[in-house]
DNA sequence: CTGTTAGCGCCTTCAT
DNA sequence: ATGAAGGCGCTAACAG
């Protein structure tokens, strides 16, 4: 038997014949209707405050059909870049009186799957969805059941569906260009295995830029993983033959291991080797030598999620999509 | 009028409608008990299927009085050693089929205390609490309410209660005795304001062994901020007057910006200036010089209180606390 | 201003 | 093996 967390829990029942009140009237001072008279309001405030009762959401919610709770989906990785974009959520959620669930999801169809379906499962008002692995049919399932979405970081469209773009794609082509304008070393974009459609995107538009620029030849995709240490490896190995490139990886951490690796072998940032950091953090500024990023601020991509989303469930959103535009900070691990 | 998210939800009624049995039946194959033919069953979940019904986990918390939620209490700050504990919880979890609700807190007591009752309210079966705001009184509270809670970093006991210890203090300390058999620098303790009480109790750590050693005169607070900027300016001055010094910080990005000051001050590391980083993080082996750090894997600490609280809520946990011992990675940091 | 009553969707004895 | 009925704790008309 599971313990029973919630038995014998003070129910409204008991504050309102302990109160000599009915069942209504204390549920319209717990839910501040204003047509009370203070002194009864007075009284069975006082009885709650005595019994320590406390109204139960789940009750609350199925007898609304409302949860005051939204679903937070997100890949589980623990990139510093989501944690902020989760604390941004969080922290306006707070605000406006919702609860968060929680969903990680692995880049697995089949995981995701059963994430939608317990979100659907467990009534929340709504979902933010931050993850690269989710599809077209998982929005129209979470449409198929009413469930209001804000997707961020994929465009996608429809009746309860907002979105927030993510648009690091001008940034990174300006990159390209001006790199081109003045120099000739090839790019090497570190590719992650599954590293979720925004950066998969991006690899698409480095790719698709080099041929505006007629540089195809000069396009070269290093295949490396999430760890630091194993790309170290692949990156000293490359640098000791070629001397010099420029380097696009997708986090901080990929990019400090281009840096090491360069410094390591006595080539100097930003002149035999350039880096630029795609989604950068706090460790871009920290790093020596600093990295040039494309910055975008993530708890405010957070943060605006939520209100978005708390404005869909009052019904006054009126802009279903926004766009966050990344910059591109010029630190001392490029040359421009 | 708040957008219905969850209005006209096939129900469970109207699976047993269209397949022609009764509540009962369909609610004996949803809970997957085994006293149905394995005919009625098939038709049951076929219907299911077609209707698209999911079950509401609401409503079947509300009868059955679990919610299969756990509550996670977290500060809200954003420090990467509270992802991976996040990451932790969250993905062992899944496994045992619990959705987890997310708490961030403010070191302030007014949050804190409405932290414990929207926990309580949400009627969740358990909850971890990993935030140093919380003081014996919350542990309390949520003790009236007999919600079983798992603490991480305070020891704690009681009936509902299981905790887990991290132990930097041996580590801690004897990194303090090493460093004065040998040397003789002064120790700068940085102290962010409300670190909580990990990091306080750890600073109380550090004076306790000087005093031990005869050392007091040799400590010294040196008030700095969570901003990184900020404590490299207050490091910058400091250092640029005591060209020497054995830096303790409570985190990476602190310790980085004693790194970088040193640097810029043509200071060498370890010779001049010794650095700890009291929380390691995967940036003390990427910055140079690599950081000496105390290392405890917080991935781990979140995985463990979760299956500790998995076990709490099946009644079967034997061992109610559980210890952390954090160890000394030696780097280039510091000269043992 | 206050009380009565019927659900919200599901589970769970107790019969059959 | 299956069905009927009461209850989980709360809200929301509808009366009064």
């Amino acid at each position: 038997m599971a313990s029973s967390s919630f038995k014998n829990r003070v129910t409204i029942y008991e504050v309102a014949k302990v109160s000599g009140y009915s069942l209504a009237t204390v549920s319209r001072v717990i839910n501040k209707k204003d047509n009370v008279t203070p002194e009864t309001k007075k009284k069975i405030l006082d009885t709650i405050e005595r019994l320590g009762y406390k109204p139960s959401a789940l009750a609350q919610g199925l007898a609304t059909s409302k949860s005051t709770n939204i679903g937070l989906v997100l890949p589980a990785r623990n990139y510093v870049y989501i944690s902020n974009v989760l604390s941004g959520m969080v922290d306006i959620a707070k605000i406006y009186g919702y609860q968060t669930s929680l969903f990680y999801t692995k880049p697995d169809r089949d995981e995701v799957k059963e994430t939608i379906e317990k979100l659907i499962m467990s009534h929340v008002d709504g979902a933010i969805l931050f993850d690269d692995a989710l599809k077209e049919e998982d929005f129209s399932e979470l449409a198929k059941y009413k469930v209001p979405i804000v997707v961020i970081g994929q465009n996608v469209s429809g009746e309860n569906i907002a979105s927030i773009l993510l648009d690091f794609d001008n940034a990174l082509r300006q990159c390209i260009q001006e790199h081109y304008q003045y120099f000739k070393e090839p790019i090497y974009f570190l590719h992650v295995e599954n590293p979720g459609v925004l950066v998969e995107h991006l690899e698409q538009v480095v790719v698709d830029e080099m041929s505006k620029l007629h540089q195809e030849n000069k396009f070269h995709k290093v295949p490396v993983t999430d760890s630091y240490d194993e790309t170290y490896d692949v990156i000293y190995k490359l640098l000791k033959e070629k001397k010099e490139g420029f380097f696009i990886a997708s986090r901080d951490s990929l990019s400090c291991a281009v840096a090491n690796a360069s410094l390591d072998l006595n080539l100097t940032i930003p002149n035999n080797v350039q880096i630029l950091s795609i989604i950068g953090t706090k460790y871009s500024k920290i790093m020596r030598p600093k990295l040039s990023s494309l910055a975008l601020d993530m708890y405010e991509v957070g943060s605006i999620a939520m209100r978005m989303m708390t404005k869909f469930l009052e019904q006054t959103l009126k802009q279903k999509t926004f766009t966050f535009t990344a910059e591109v900070n010029h630190r001392q691990s490029s040359r421009l």
